[in-house]
DNA sequence: GCCCGGGTCCCCTGTACGTGGTACGTCGGA
DNA sequence: TCCGACGTACCACGTACAGGGGACCCGGGC
């Protein structure tokens, strides 16, 4: 059984261009929507392996659409195509279900790979720009992570993750295999370069600027 | 100026190989490193643009060297460089602070794309199957961010917001104009609704979930 | 009425913590 | 070559903290 697609897609020639590439790469294209509407009542009725999905829709947003095939045809696996990357686009669209993301205009072969990633399941296609918002998004979109006073070291790196961790002095002597009043210089010296005077504050600081994992 | 780069990776043939598509391309290799060790050295002295770090390297991990590097050398972009896909591997580069993700064995074009993509800083180059732990990582964490234990009353969570920040029982005390007692009754209470025993713990769970901002 | 649970208040004790010192070997940069 | 930064190590003091009590008031349900 060849591998079955449908586009919602409400430009006409973007929407035949992507028929034709698919099914010159071996796929069968059993359908296409102009409406997020329609496409979702495509989808019900065909319930095809892979959708690819314009965000830029008219009236129903493409996130929603998304949304409402991720929850109808759980199987259909979405692509989101948009030509614009906007992060709470790409974010949206990536939060409510889509497989992939690729920004217009492709390449004939992108598509086909897209779609082929997606249906392996082991890959997803993202474009680099997308990607980038991702990025920004799981490091908590904190671009001001440079020059904060001086550069900790490694090993008072590692003093200082077991410390906001909630260990105490003894634990990180014992885990480090130093004595306590080593930690205690360490920790001194940390104070310092971070310009705070408690643990809790130390905490606080690493978390914001990415230094240990929350 | 052309764009410089330089690669650390144990393997002296992708070393080789890395070289030349880079140069290929038009930018200049100021230097390959074997080992984390060197590649930092390396770094610190040539300040290049953009650095090839290979995650399996003998000794130092490739996420460290790459946290280093970020550390010492903000402005050199690192691109990380894998065969294998593991996801605590692809989202422990990430965090560190890796602008794209790359997994061996790569096409030419591929390399020289990523190392463009990276530099002009809107994009960030990443694999199609690191991407795919990328999203998981962002649909699966978002979830059970609430609703962690029992709420904290709105006492609770003025003196909470207080204590992370770095107060003293006696500061949080003197700003709610309540006795230092009451304060740890507090304390105990929080820690209990949380599960921690420290303020470090605390902050770092209250960050977490949302209820300070750092 | 009664108690019960949540929010508020306070004290006490032992421990962990923050901070001030001092010291020495090593490694890399000036 | 020497100096500085780093990692290691220790002591001592005063304070903040964690965890154990006990107690009050209020609103709701048996």
């Amino acid at each position: 059984m060849p591998t079955r697609a449908i586009a919602i897609e409400d430009d006409e020639a973007v929407s035949r261009l992507i028929a034709q590439v698919l099914t010159a790469h071996g796929f069968e294209m059993c359908g296409t929507a102009a409406t997020g509407e329609d496409g979702i009542a495509l989808a019900k009725r065909e319930v095809p392996d892979v959708a690819l999905v314009d965000l830029g829709l008219p009236k129903m947003s493409g996130e929603d659409v998304i949304a409402a095939l991720r929850q109808e045809v759980p199987k259909t696996m979405c692509i989101a195509l948009t030509a614009v990357d906007i992060p709470a686009r790409v974010l949206g669209a990536l939060r409510a279900g889509a497989a992939g993301y690729i920004l217009k205009p492709f390449h004939a072969g992108e598509l086909a790979r897209a779609v082929e990633d997606v249906l392996r399941g082991d890959s997803a296609p993202i474009s680099p720009r997308a990607a980038k918002v991702l990025l920004a998004e799981l490091r908590g979109d904190a671009p001001d992570q440079r020059n904060h006073g001086p550069a900790l070291s490694k090993r008072e790196r590692e003093v200082l993750e077991l410390l906001v961790h909630g260990h105490t002095y003894a634990d990180v002597a014992n885990a480090l295999g130093i004595a306590e009043g080593t930690v205690q210089t360490y920790v001194k010296r940390i104070y310092e370069k971070m310009d705070v005077s408690t643990k809790a504050e130390a905490a606080l600081l690493a978390v914001a600027r990415g230094l240990v994992k929350p």
